[in-house]
Formats: C-alpha cells, sequence, structure tokens
RNA sequence: AAAGUGGAUCAAGCGGUCGCUCUCAGCCUUAGGCUGAGAGAGGAAAGUCCGGACUCCACAGGACGGGGUGGCCGUUAACGGCGGCCCCGAGUGAUCGGGGGAAAGUGCCACAGAAAAAAUACCGCCGUCCGCCUCAGGCGGGGGGUAAGGGUGAAAAGGUGAGGUAAGAGCUCACCGGUCUGCCAGUGAUGGUGGAUGCCAGGCAAACCCCACCCGGAGCAAGACCAAAUAGGAGGGUUGGGUGGUCCGCCCGUGGCCCUCGGGUUAGGUCGCUGGACCCUGUGAGCAAUCACAGGGCAAGAUGAAUGAUCGCGAUGGCUCUUGGUAGGAGUCAAGACAAAAUCCGGCUUAUCGAUCCACUUUAGCC
C-alpha cells in the first residue's frame, strides 16, 4: 500500500536561500524542453524538491500552476526517487501548458538516473 | 417584439481517491511524528493611482519651501470616493461627457496669412487730384476714406435684420449676446426680473502664476522581543548629537569620532497577524450617499510562501439529427474567462467565459 509514501511534508521541502545557492553552485544540471533540472547527494536522510518559477514564466496564477504540478510529481513518485538527494526544477517559459502526465513522461529521466551520477 | 440606456447579483454544483497549511483534542513523545474533528482565495485578491488605521521618528508644534485638490451643498475616520443639486455640451430619448481664475501680472501661439493682440489695407469697394484717349465713359499715376465682400487660419475685434452713407462702420434702431448693477427666490452653485452701458476686444493655467481649502516623514523588510554572533560587541578617551528639505523649536546622554581588545558572514526564531470604520437580518431618520438602534454571527493567515492533483456524475452552453417552425427529444464535444491573499480597511482604475434579475427610453403593434 503507498499511504503514506506519497506524502510531501514540508521537511521534504527546500526552504532556505542558502540550500537552493548551493544547488546551482555545485548540482548537477539537467535539461529538458520546459525544466532545468539540478540534483546534489544530502545527509538528510530523504530526498528534497524545491522549485524556481520566475516572472518571465508568467504571473502568479501560471506560477502556482507550475509549482504544484512539480510537487504532485514529486509527491507522486517519492518511492522511485533516489534518497538522500536534493532536487531543484527551474522552469522555462510554456511550462504552465504541461498536463501531469506530460510533466511526469518529461522529468522521469532526471530524476530516476539521478543517484548514478555526483 | 426589436433596438438601446442605467444598475444589481453570481462566478455552477455534488461525490470518490491521494495530498498541503492552520487550529483543537488524544496518543507516542527532546525536536518532531501519528490518529480524529474543524477551517482554508477574489470580484476584482490585480495595477499600486488616491485616502485612512497602525508602528517608529517628539507628544508631530510654528514659519518658509514643496505637493495635492478645484461648480455648490452634503456624506465620511478620510479621500481625488460617493449622493443630491447647478451650469455648459452630445443624444429623438432613457442617459452620457465636462466644470475655479486669461479683466492681477509674465510668457508662448508653429504653418498659412497683408495683419496674431490697444494688430492689420493683400485682393477689393468709394470719393478726390493729375495726365492720356474720348460723346457718356475708360486707362494709368498720386493722395485719401472704408472693415461690408474675397482669401489665410483653431482663432481676424459682437451676431441677425432694418435705417443710414460716396462707400462703409454700433454711425443709429429692434431683438439676441457681453459688461456693470438693483430687487426677488435659494444654505449655496445658480435662477428669475428690472436698470445702465454701443460694447474691454482669441486660445493655452497638464506654461509660470493668482485664489480657496488640505497635507510632517518613512513604511509590516513598519516595529518589538529571543537565540546565536561581532561588522553594529566590550573597555577607555574625547566631542555634543538626533529630529531624513531648511530654520525655529523640541528631545536625548542612548549618539558621533579616536584608541585598545576581539575576530569573519542568519535575509534564524517568536510576536506584530488578523475581532474589524467587520458580516447578515430587521426597524427608524434622510430624495440619496449615509447614519442610529435591536437581534444574530466569527468567516484564510501562508513566509522558496498552504487553499491542490486526478477520476466520475453533470446544471448550463456549442454543433448535428428529429419537426413546416418553436417547444421537446436523441447523439456528440466542452464544462472553459480574468486573475490568486501577503498588516488591515474605504475607494478608484484596469482585465474578464458566461448566467440571472430589476428599472427606464425609442420605434412598431394589440386591447
Amino acid at each position: 500500500m503507498s499511504r503514506g509514501r506519497e506524502r510531501f511534508p514540508t521537511s521534504a521541502r527546500l526552504t532556505r536561500r542558502s540550500e537552493f545557492l548551493a544547488l546551482s553552485r555545485g548540482g548537477r544540471r539537467v535539461h529538458t524542453s520546459h525544466f532545468v533540472v539540478l540534483s546534489k547527494n544530502n545527509d538528510k536522510g530523504q530526498s528534497r524538491l524545491g522549485v524556481t518559477v520566475s516572472a518571465r514564466v508568467g504571473k502568479a496564477v501560471v506560477r502556482n500552476r507550475i509549482k504544484r504540478l512539480l510537487r504532485e510529481f514529486f509527491r507522486r513518485h517519492r518511492d522511485e526517487i533516489p534518497a538522500q538527494r536534493d532536487f531543484v526544477v527551474i522552469a522555462r517559459k510554456g511550462a504552465e501548458k504541461l498536463s501531469l502526465n506530460e510533466v511526469e513522461g518529461e522529468l522521469r529521466g532526471a530524476f530516476f538516473a539521478g543517484s548514478r551520477h555526483g
């Protein structure tokens, strides 16, 4: 039963500016058509997610939509994602037009292959 | 019925599964976690264009400077908002748009035009003098009168008509308009009515400016506390310093500077933080905005920032078929706009798929 594993508490999020800066400096980068995924191992006992959507992508409604889609993707696949690794997803223009299924298809490789490198 | 004008309300709903933030209760228990219950975006939450509350600067005081508003009267905590009324303009109308002063002074008015502000004779019009031709008359030149007509311009010194004149002209007269002024009505903007005056003669005040009224500055990253820490700490010396446009005034010994010690990078946590000029219903006052009273009700509080994802049913809508047409029925597609709180209120402005309702106007028809 997947109940309890498809959760997304505060401890699984990146909340500090310094944590975002650390990934932008030393993280592995994977580019897809609508996103840039940064990732780096951590020692927190679980993997964490942060999302960056700049004002250039869209207004507040659009940015909220993208953040929620990415969190939903992360939450649904926490048991497949490498443990103890931080991810930052930077959205690019046009990402608000994607559905959840399209996000899964685009980001699957970037997340699940992460543990073999860096 | 068609075409239109003004306004109000809503922003579909129900359910399943998996999640997020907060509160309460219980349990495990350092942090924290688990279980259950409850609450969880908008009419504009937006733009940040005005106004206030609140916080700090002094308890926010005076003058200058600076800024804002602009018909009148109300309304309000306040406003540039709102309501009623006044005037001007547009529309057949419902209705809509606009609103201090150009006669205090300074300045600007391109191009065109003869002349652009105590202006002007370019083409014209009308006399007169001289010369020539010549029957009357015509042509050329000089010197005048004239603002009717033409032409330029956004704008050319009141308008129309009549008299008058060589031709003309407020030169004279009537009406309209303007200026000054009396009386009446109105709180007032203003309106009505009478008198005097042949007539002060363009626009721009979002050019400076004048008049009346209003405004101290910075903003919740305000500000307070705690932890860690030293750069902003500790100790000593010296000097006054602060008030964010200037001066006065006021306040403080917390401040500035120097020396010595110390040493290297939190946008950390809690509060402020949501019970308020609050919401709903009713009654009363008022044309209304609004106010008073009574009863009832608490309705987001995040901070890399919660309020979501997905599935089903489907109000409703589009298209197709059925029907002579409407209604109805069937099938199929979509279930959609704009836009997401960030201290809180009152407004304005802008964006917006659609749905419903109310009042009114015009035209046509019926009784």
